[in-house]
DNA sequence: AAAGAGATGGTCT
DNA sequence: GACCATCTCTTTT
């Protein structure tokens, strides 16, 4: 497989609702180029959260935190987890929704020696939780709004022609304690 | 192998 | 002042 002529993937493919759109977003490209070194990765696990999720960021509306959630498909909404970690969503749905996809893990393709001195772990840890791959790609609150599918962004979302699974793994979200019922992570067959 | 607990700080009530 | 869209280390089976 080769990363040479990946591009962008369209914004008309985040338009949708995030629960439609995440298992779209299986299979596609994550690539930080931050600081100069590229970590490349691909998406194997996702959760969708909308504005009328008890569970998500924007389910009490608009605020200064999450105003990006609520901005056009295809930028980043970059939060702090528990004081300490950075996760990364993909903000999904028209202008005005509130809506994105967290991405929970990636199977790395390319900068893993610079992922093994950021993680300084195990190889199958560097990037499995929505807090470690943000860690391996040095994704941070810097990032909070950009543009992932503008070829100038330092993070960027690309399209490499692999397909999604015809038939991901879904299942309840991870972490929270509302909306629990709703099956909205997916998943790339494989271990958990 | 599994379970438990502490870290740590922004956001919202 | 409570609550986290998590991770790592320690303790126990």
């Amino acid at each position: 497989m080769s990363l040479v002529g990946a591009t962008p993937i369209s914004r008309s493919m985040l338009g949708g609702e995030a629960p439609e759109v995440a298992p779209l977003l299986l299979g596609k490209i994550l690539a930080s180029s931050v600081g100069g070194e590229r970590v490349v990765g691909r998406i194997i696990e996702v959760e969708a959260y909308t504005e009328a999720d008890p569970a998500s960021h924007t389910f009490r509306g608009p605020t200064d935190r999450n105003r990006v959630m609520f901005g056009p498909p295809g930028h980043l909404y970059v939060y702090l987890s528990y004081g300490i970690h950075r996760c990364v969503n993909v903000v999904t749905g028209t202008e005005g929704s509130g809506q994105a996809v967290l991405i929970r893990a990636l199977e790395l393709l390319d900068g893993v020696e610079t992922a093994r001195r950021r993680r300084a772990r195990p190889d199958r840890e560097l990037a499995d939780g929505p807090g470690k791959l943000c860690k391996a790609l040095a994704i941070g609150a810097e990032h909070d709004g950009i543009d992932a599918l503008a070829r100038s962004s330092d993070v960027m979302l690309l399209d490499d022609g692999v397909p999604p699974p015809r038939r991901p793994v879904t299942g309840p979200r991870i972490g929270i304690s509302k909306g629990v019922d709703t099956p909205w992570r997916f998943r790339v067959s494989g271990p958990s």
